[in-house]
Parts: C-alpha cells; structure tokens; sequence
DNA sequence: CTAGGTCTCGAACACCGTACCAGATCCTAG
DNA sequence: CTAGGATCTGGTACGGTGTTCGAGACCTAG
C-alpha cells in the first residue's frame, strides 16, 4: 500500500484514453522560443522545457539531439520570422534592402536573447529559412544590376551592419531590463564620473538629456537608420558607376 | 599513519618560505584569456582556471566578484589590445577609421571566444580601454568635420559593420575548427544539395573554387573590406556635403 | 496474439557556479 | 615581541546543468 506510491498507477488516475504525448519537433521548438522570450537565455534548461510541455526532460532527446542542436532549430525558426525580400522589387532595390535590415533588426529586438546564442548560428545558416532570404535577396540585387558576387557581398555588408547594431542594441536593452532603475541610475553615473577624464565622452554623455537616456528606443532607432542610410549610399554610389 | 594522507603537510613538504599565492586579478584575467585562446568558452570554469593557476577554484572569488565579472574584465582587457586611433591623423579620418576597423576584426578573429560572450560586451562598455577608443576616435571625427553627435554616429556605424561581420565570421571559424574535415565536406554537400530548390544560391555555391572553401581567409577579407569601403563612401560623401 | 519499431522517462554521472566558513598568513599598533 | 585585525586561501556542500543508458509503455503489422 504505501511503499509503491506512485510507482503504481491506479485504474482512475491512469490516462483514459491514448494520452501518448503528442510530442514533436516543432512543439518544442516553439516552446522553447516562448520559454526564451518569456525568461531569457539562462531559463533554456531541457528540465524546464520539457516541464513546461509536461514531459520527461529526457523524452525531448527522440526529438533533438541536443541542447545545439535545438538551438540551431530556434535560430532557423526566428529567421522565418523575418520579411523575405520581394525579387520583383529589383527597381526599388534600396527601399527592399532597408525593408530587409528593419525587419532582422527587429526580429532582434522581439527576440534579445539571440545574443547569448551567436556561436550557433553559423550551422543555422544552412536551415531552409535562411536559404529561402538568400536566394530572393541575392536575385534581387543581380536584377538590380550587381553581379552574382557583388550581389551575395552586398547582402552580407547589410546583413553584418545591421545584425552588429542590433545585437548591441539588444545586448543594452537586455542589461537595462535586468538592472533596476536605483541601481542603473548609479552605474550611469559610475559611468559619468569615470568619463571626466575624457573630455569628449564627457561632453557627449553631457550632451544626452534625461528623456533620451530613460528612454533609448528613439536614439537607438535613428542612429540605426542614419548608419543603414550612409551604407546604402555608398552600395549605390558603386552601382551608379558601372 | 594511513588516514590522514595528506591533510598532514610534514615540514618537509610544506612551503618552506611564504608562498601565499600572489594570486592577482590580472593573472587571473590573463590566464583566462590564455584558456580560452586554447581551448575556448566551454573550458572556461573556475575550477579549471584555478587548476592553471595552482590554486583552489573558490579563492578566485576574493579577486572576482563572479563569472560574470571575470569575464567582462576579459572583454576589456581585449579592448585593450585594438589600436587606438590617432586624433592627430583628422585629415586623413578614412584611413584612421580603416585602421580601426581591421584592428578591431583582428582581435576578435586572434578571441574568437568573444563570440560566446557577447552579452556581457556592454556592461563592459564602461570598462576603461573601450573608453580610451571612443574618446580619440570621436575626437578624430569631429576634428574632421562631424558635430559630436554625428561623430558618435560615425564611430557606432563603423563598430556596428565591423562587429558584425568579424562575429559572424569567427562563428564560422569557430565551426570550421571543431568540425572534422570529413564531415565538413558532407556538411558542404548538404548544403549543396538544400540549394538545389534555389536556383541563385546554387550558381553562386557552384562559383567558388575548391582552394575558396577550403581557404576562406581571402574571400573574407576581401568581402570585410569591400563593405568597409562602400560604408566609409557613404560617409564621406555625407562630409562632403557639409 | 506476437514481434518490432516508436517513443517516454527515471536513475545516474560528471560537471558547473558559488555561499559559507574555518583557518592560514600578513600587517600594523602597542 | 606580541596581539589582533585585515587579507586571502580553499574544503565542503548545495542546487542546478546536459546527457547516457536502459527499462518499459504504446502502436501497428503480420
């Protein structure tokens, strides 16, 4: 009677019906994606993913091979998320690009937690979402007049502009979300002080009013643009002398 | 005779002068960044650390606040190794920021750990050599022509490109490094095969020769500096409108 | 009814960061 | 020279991690 307890499974508690999990690849890898955004990169245990899909934390291993490879599926998953560019846009192709790097900048920003998951994405880069952005961006851009490698170069310096600002962008906005407001105050000004033997840094952290740094999302926004904006400028300076 | 076994330090094994370990924060962070040049991120425990230091893995913790901390004094004491521009060299700023740009690729190409550490680059971003970087590069620029909030722009496009593209890069290598020439080459042609619904990424899979993939160095730097060049075009046409 | 594939999951292992605290050593004041 | 406080080391222990292994539960085909 006692001693099994659990171990025994009665008639009433036992599930009734086939109650065999329904456990698949694509359910766990979205709730990894909801466990991420929800609690960040550090709550990704298999023990509490596969709580949440109330299973076994060793039963997830049938589905995936490991934590990477889980990882890399996530990373797979986010970049369908992103705003494929439209081939036929070729005319307009600097309008598309930009449309583009808004779009990974702002898959970044729903997902902050890619920061800490960089090193996976490379075997990512062969994941059918990712192949499908390549292809239309690539086509695009040899249809608005770039050749095959210039094209494929075009497309990785806007990738690389806008993946390294969004990154750092996340990786701040991440740092403020886990500090609180006493504690960030004090580290800006820690920050303050440290600068005052640097006079333009002092005159450039001056220069920021109380609204800007409470709230960075406007700065962070035009500064992107400004920086997407030169880059493109220069693609197409190129593409104009040909 | 037998229990003790070691918790007895006879007089002649025990140190004989002081020896009390001139255990030091920047031997520990140099030593960290010696580990993680060799063996990279997922060697890098306190206890193994200790171990390289001769000493127990919590004694570390007098020096170091935490993992955390240990590694943010990482990432600025490899801030410290990028060369610092010049303000002096205002007149020739695209040169100047070239140079920046390469130095700091190169570093992260020399730590391609710094991959699987990026959240912690911004708590870093007030560690004292990143501080020396803005002040003369900022300066530099505006000397040149940018007002300090332009200048600030300038400096954060730039770092942006070039942190993106040395990341994604370093991923890369990273990958290359821990896989296997054989699977590397059926990794490859997994990827070649998963192109053949895409046309475009298939012809331009299908251009580059045997030495380009088994060599990549090259066509990465040449692809780092023709986006290099396209931004600082844009740039400086932007100056020169002024 | 049985055999074999598919899938779940508890137990266990090696390792991790780090809190706690006893003790060794050093420095300084008297 | 001694006493006592500050500095620094490191053993123990706790709660967590990813992952392997293997025992079994379930489903389907014959």
């Amino acid at each position: 009677m006692p001693a099994s307890d659990g171990a025994f499974t009665s008639v009433w508690s036992r599930p009734a019906r086939s109650e065999r999990s329904t456990l698949t690849r694509e359910q766990i890898v979205s709730e990894a994606i909801a466990l991420l955004d929800a609690q960040g990169i550090e709550a990704l245990s298999m023990r509490k993913l596969a709580a949440r899909l109330k299973s076994g934390a060793t039963s997830l291993y049938w589905h995936v091979a490991n934590r990477d490879e889980l990882i890399q599926l996530v990373i797979d998953q986010i970049y369908g998320e992103v705003e494929i560019p439209d081939p036929g846009d070729a005319a307009d192709w600097r309008a598309a690009m930009s449309r583009f790097g808004h779009s990974v900048r702002a898959g970044v920003h729903r997902h902050p937690w890619l920061v800490s998951v960089l090193d996976n994405i490379v075997a990512a880069s062969m994941g059918p979402n990712l192949m499908k952005i390549t292809e239309s961006s690539v086509t695009l851009l040899t249809r608005a007049g770039f050749d095959l490698r210039e094209a494929e170069r075009v497309m990785s310096t806007v990738s690389a502009y806008t993946l390294g600002i969004a990154i750092s962008e996340a990786a701040y906005l991440n740092w403020m979300d886990r500090t609180d407001e006493a504690q960030l105050r004090a580290e800006l000004k820690a920050a303050m002080t440290a600068a005052e033997d640097h006079p333009i840094v002092h005159e450039l952290y001056s220069s920021y009013s109380d609204a800007e740094v409470l709230d960075v999302h406007k700065t962070m926004d035009a500064d992107f643009e400004y920086g997407l904006e030169r880059l493109l400028d220069g693609i197409a300076a190129r593409l104009d002398q040909k």
